[in-house]
DNA sequence: GTCTATATGTTGATAGAC
DNA sequence: GTCTATCAACATATAGAC
């Protein structure tokens, strides 16, 4: 097991709080239960929708003591929105910094991206979906951290084009297409229908692969 | 030009409100210049987030002025919700009914969707991403909606498939991804960016037909 | 650290003059 | 049909007891 140990939420049924890197990234055990509170109601009916009472009753407590723990609502939006923007960013580097072909490393960073997405729909939708609601100085924070997944994405589609393994005649627009592709996910995905996060891992990757003219698509 | 003229607004730089759909399905100029300012606001802000005053103000009217013509926020939305949703049935019905390969049809379905959704990305905003906000029956219409824009893309797929000019694994999940694709270009579409609308429809075009496994993928 | 109670402002929607 | 004025409910955030 590798040293920097960030997983999300384990495979089990009942998810151990402990090893949630949002949960631990709160430091105190109140303060993930609101961390984890505010995403689920955040996700159901958005930002603004949601009434601090509303997080505050999801976790068991009175409205006030949301108050002990973060300054405002939005300081949670913004904790959950940099922590998944971190994990972002980290699951599409390790993917594409491991070794093999250009095709390889598309496969698997399109792989490990979707699959985030889709085993934490949840929290994805409040981290795809309620960036407008930071504030400038957040906003731009987080923007930022945007923009690196992208030149990660695009650097893989470059090398794979260099190597000839890729057609692309439009680098910008492709990656964004790709990354565009998975992003939605966290808009529709329903853990209740027939798609699960590893079948919808392979599927994307191969459809990632046509994208870019992959000339063997099997991966 | 066929009979139902039932245009967007023209590419004209000051949109002539009176060629508007959105705007004409008001019935009232008054009622019209609520809607407007209403897509505006919902798309900017989100639909919790915006205030009757709000609209009232950007339609230069009082905030009890907007209670002559809706009776709810919610109903505004509603409206906006159920043009945008009846106009993306047209626009897919239409271009995927006309002749030709599926190739074809698959091209000129992307090609018109995209377009749409970048040329009127700011209803298309709205549209996509405030379903949430609907009362139930409202919601439970536009998802009727939403049903069969999938359906008529899938057909086209399925066309493609049984003439041998498509190759696709998994019908329902690429023509899911094909719609995604599309529709994510609401979330991040910047009118002022590099990408035309033209442009963007011809990109995902390509894109759509490789996705799809297409023989020839010049379209 | 958590509670009950509340200050202060804003919201969606309405009443009634014109 | 539009306005000014306003209601009742609810929002975020705080005060002070325990």
């Amino acid at each position: 097991m590798p040293a920097h140990v960030d997983g999300e939420q384990p495979p089990s049924p009942e998810p151990d709080s402990s090893r949630d890197g949002l949960v631990a990234s709160a430091g105190h055990e109140t303060a993930g239960r609101l961390l984890l509170a505010a995403v689920a109601a955040f996700a159901e009916r958005g930002f603004h929708a949601t009434t601090t009472r509303d997080i505050a009753a999801r976790a068991g407590m009175s409205p006030a003591a949301l108050y002990i723990h973060y300054r405002t609502k939005e300081e949670l939006l913004h904790q959950i929105s940099a922590y998944g923007h971190r994990r972002a960013v980290r699951i599409l580097g390790d993917a594409s910094a491991a070794g093999g072909t250009a095709a390889q490393r598309l496969a698997r960073s399109v792989t490990a991206f979707v699959r985030w997405h889709a085993e934490h729909h949840t929290r994805a939708r409040v981290v795809q979906y309620e960036l407008t609601a930071l504030e400038p100085g957040h906003y731009a924070e987080i923007q930022a951290l945007r923009r690196r997944s992208g030149e990660i994405l695009r650097t893989v589609l470059e090398d794979g084009v260099a190597t000839g393994e890729f057609t692309v005649p439009d680098l910008r627009g492709t990656t964004r297409a790709v990354l565009s592709l998975c992003i939605d996910i966290a808009r529709w995905y329903d853990p209740a229908g027939p798609d699960s996060p590893e079948a919808l891992g392979e599927l994307y990757a191969q459809l990632a692969l046509r994208m870019v003219g992959a000339r063997d698509s099997a991966g």
